[in-house]
DNA sequence: CGGTAATTTGAAGAATGTCAAATCAGGTGG
DNA sequence: CCACCTGATTTGACATTCTTCAAATTACCG
């Protein structure tokens, strides 16, 4: 099922993209050496399934460039995404064998990857390397619950405006795509995708974004491309405060 | 707010109970004489608020005994439980000054605390807490997912079979309160704490929980006392696969 | 034995889901 | 370059689930 094809260039870590921000943020040259030879890359085509939940799962690795998602199926084919996986991201569990998730490319997916027996090794010899992970990890677990309160307390229409946020924030914090005080940027996700996000229905999702356009909280060319005239607006149609962060 | 008595029996850590699954599972005694240096008990009523979200922080901590809620609150009140704290699971987040959640006694409750600071230090320099920290933090990140899925796409039965299911297994792991094959516990929540951590109303709570033992999924004794004649259908009634894991 | 909080139950309403059909967008082959 | 095809999205009508508001009941505590 992967027929993802091997990246014929090697890149050097040093002037890698997320080389300040992934699992390796903390490495010194010396370690970053020792990661450099167990690493290799592979790229995913948008809508190419990364691995299957329960699957043998021999690597670990940080999304390079590209979109991910982290879903979980029940029987009936119910889905519920339960992570979003962009550049700096890590995948995977150091210790466990078998995937948890579903991970699938949402768009052309880039990944560096790391066997997972030297990494687990290098994790013991390098403190750099679990530092920086717990570190991640725990901001993953205040996402989760951040997530879970829209899940569990929000109507719909503030889901779509917390999901609206949350990309817009994590894709300011990137680009920073914002012509004189707006924001503006792409929906990486389908209806379809924001509804396994959200815990709605597509349709669902569908309405209230229709809704949000004709309120003036956003505005849409195409249905990908969407401008945010008042940021602060937008959070308070999220019911989170509508102060603080990046967009004061 | 904090009228918490201090215990004036100080405990060593060889006899406690949570020893070898708290963040100092794997501490050796030199280690263990280290943290026993900055320690201290704190026991809570029922009902008393540990730390307020938002509040300056400046402890990490074990569960001991009892059980505590980790809740988020939106402005308007509507709440939603993030966590369940049972023994051996730690509190705060090294790091960070001030708590991001509120924590909540639900019973009388008795936790071991640590000074940040030279916790945080004492982290830096044996990686044994660090690795537990990361290995425990991972664990609660599977649990948080497993939750997203619980609360986005679960109906109000499926819900409660599931909560059900997860203090049934929690409490099997610790007591095993199993009479000739029967699952017996009690539920350590109000109905409106479970409606917190499930996303529903106190009353949908209730309905469901008659609905179940109307069909005979489990049995009560008072409003509190659970029994489950069968654990297979109570996991099919969460929508989990029926098969597999401690009550096979 | 009251009093209070927790829980249950009922009736009605609102939000979201379901099913079906129409529309739109992008890519393809002619 | 255009008509067509396919998948994504929107819209509509209706069904269902869950919430809301209100009141009755139960359990526990002093």
């Amino acid at each position: 099922m992967l027929n993802e094809r091997s990246l014929s260039v090697s890149q050097e870590c040093a002037e890698c993209p997320i080389r300040h921000r992934a699992v390796c943020a903390r490495c010194e040259s010396d370690e970053l050496e020792r990661l450099e030879e167990i690493k290799y890359y592979r790229k995913f085509e948008a809508g190419q399934t990364v691995i299957w939940s329960g699957d043998r799962m021999d690597f670990v690795g940080s999304v390079v460039s590209g979109i991910a998602t982290l879903t979980q199926t029940m029987e009936d084919g119910r889905t519920q995404m339960v992570g979003l996986l962009l550049p700096s991201d890590f995948v995977g569990r150091p210790g466990r064998s078998n995937a948890a998730y579903d991970v699938v490319a949402t768009t052309d997916l880039v990944m560096c990857c790391f066997r997972k027996s030297p990494f687990e090794e290098l994790m013991r010899q390098t403190p750099h390397i679990a530092q920086r992970l717990l570190e991640m990890t725990l901001d993953e677990l205040d996402a989760a619950r951040e997530w879970m309160l829209v899940l569990g307390r929000k109507t719909a229409r503030e889901k779509i405006a917390s999901l609206l946020s949350i990309i817009a924030r994590r894709d300011a914090s990137i680009n920073m795509t914002t012509a004189h005080g707006n924001i503006v940027f792409d929906l990486p996700l389908t209806r379809e995708a924001m509804a396994d996000y959200l815990g709605l229905t597509l349709e669902t999702v569908s309405r209230q974004i229709s809704a949000l356009r004709k309120d003036g909280v956003i505005e849409l060319e195409g249905k990908r491309h969407v401008t945010v005239p008042d940021m602060s607006r937008l959070l308070e149609e999220a019911g989170d405060d509508a102060d603080g962060g990046v967009f004061a």
